[in-house]
DNA sequence: CCGCGGGCCTGAGAGC
DNA sequence: TGCTCTCAGGCCCGCG
C-alpha cells in the first residue's frame, strides 16, 4: 500500500504517542516479517525512550536515546494502529476493540503512558530493523537511496542528471528508489499524468540539454511536488489496507486522475481522451495516450 | 553496470 | 456455496 504520503500520514498519527514516550513492553506476535526480527529486538526496545520519529522514503525511523534506531518499513500491506490500553486485559495481552480483525498485528508496541501502537500486515512484506545510529550512515536498506522527492535537493537538475543515459522508461526510472526515494506506482502514475508526460518515454529524455533541465523535468519535478503534497494533505489514499493510525481512511484516492480509472475519461479539460491500462515491468501503468506524450 | 522477470505472502473480487 | 484465477500502495535477487 504505502507510498510516500501514506508514510508520512503514519509517521504523523504516531509522532503524538511515540516522540518523547517510553516503550514499556513490546509483544511479539509473529518475528518473521518480510526477514526474521533480530533476536534481541525485543530486548532493545524495551524500557527505551523514543526520542524523535522520523520518515526517510517509505521508512519510519524512530530515534531511541540508547543510541539505536528502529527502522520499520510497511511493504505493501502494513499499517499502524494507536488504541489506548483501558486495563481490560489478562497479562501479555491486549483486549482489542471488538469486530476488528486484528489476527495480523505481528508487533504490538504498549507505551508506558497507556497508549497501544499495534502494526499489521496481512502479507508480511514489511520488515523493521534496528541499527546503532552511528551506523545508519552505512546501512544496506538506506544506502543508495536517492533524494527525498519533498527536499530541497530534489530538482530539476538533479531528476535530468539522474535520467540521463538511461534506456529504461520514465515510469521505472521514477519507481527506481535511487532516482528519487518515495515514489511508488500510484504517484508515478498521477505525476506523469499531471506533467502530460507518457509513461512509455524513454528516461534519457529528460536529461538536460546545453547543460539545462529540460522544461520536461520541470514540469515533472513540479507534478510530483503537487500530487505529494496534496496526497499528505488528504491523509492518503485508502485503498485496500491504508488507514491513517485512528482508523479513519486518506481520502486522496478521490482526487485520483488515472489510477485505477482504466476506460474512463481524461480528465484533462478538453481533451476527450480515455485512461488506458497496461502492464509495464510487471505493473500495471495508467495513462491517456492522448494528453501524455 | 543495467534492465527485466520471478518470488516473497495473504486476501479480495471476478467468473464459472 | 465454493473453487480457481488474477491482481494488489514494495523491493530483493539472480539472470542475461
Amino acid at each position: 500500500m504505502p507510498e510516500l504520503p501514506e508514510v508520512e500520514t503514519v509517521r504523523r498519527g504516531l509522532q503524538p504517542v511515540m516522540e518523547g514516550r517510553i516503550i514499556r513492553q513490546v509483544e511479539l506476535r509473529r518475528g518473521d516479517l518480510r526477514f526474521p526480527l533480530q533476536k534481541d529486538f525485543v530486548a532493545r526496545l524495551e524500557g527505551q525512550k523514543v526520542i524523535g520519529l522520523g520518515r526517510r522514503a517509505k521508512y519510519l525511523l524512530a530515534d531511541l536515546a540508547s543510541g539505536d534506531v528502529l527502522l520499520m518499513h510497511l511493504g505493501m500491506s502494513g499499517s499502524f494502529r494507536v488504541m489506548q490500553d483501558r486495563g481490560e486485559r489478562t497479562p501479555g495481552e491486549f483486549h482489542y476493540p471488538r469486530s476488528e480483525n486484528r489476527t495480523h498485528d505481528h508487533v504490538v508496541f504498549h507505551m508506558a503512558s497507556g497508549a497501544v501502537i499495534a502494526f499489521n500486515d496481512p502479507r508480511r512484506f514489511g520488515y523493521m530493523k534496528i541499527v546503532p545510529r552511528s551506523e545508519l550512515a552505512i546501512e544496506p536498506l538506506l544506502r543508495g537511496l536517492g533524494p527525498e522527492p519533498l527536499g530541497n535537493e530534489f530538482d530539476a537538475a538533479m531528476l535530468a542528471s539522474a535520467c540521463a543515459g538511461k534506456k529504461t522508461s520514465l515510469k521505472a526510472a521514477l519507481l527506481d528508489q535511487r532516482v528519487v526515494a518515495g515514489l511508488g506506482n500510484i504517484y508515478v502514475c498521477e505525476a506523469l499524468f499531471r506533467a502530460h508526460l507518457s509513461p512509455k518515454r524513454e528516461a534519457s529524455t529528460l536529461a538536460a540539454r546545453n547543460g539545462t533541465p529540460t522544461d520536461h523535468a520541470k514540469r515533472l519535478v513540479s507534478a510530483i511536488h503537487s500530487v505529494l503534497n496534496a496526497a499528505i494533505e488528504a491523509g492518503g489514499s485508502s485503498l485496500r489496507d491504508h488507514r491513517q493510525t485512528s482508523g479513519e481512511f486518506g481520502y486522496f484516492q478521490h482526487s485520483f486522475q488515472v489510477y485505477d480509472r482504466e476506460s474512463e475519461p481524461c480528465k484533462t479539460p478538453r481533451c476527450g481522451g480515455t485512461v488506458k491500462r497496461f502492464t509495464q515491468n510487471g505493473r500495471s501503468t495508467f495513462w491517456c495516450p492522448k494528453c501524455q506524450k
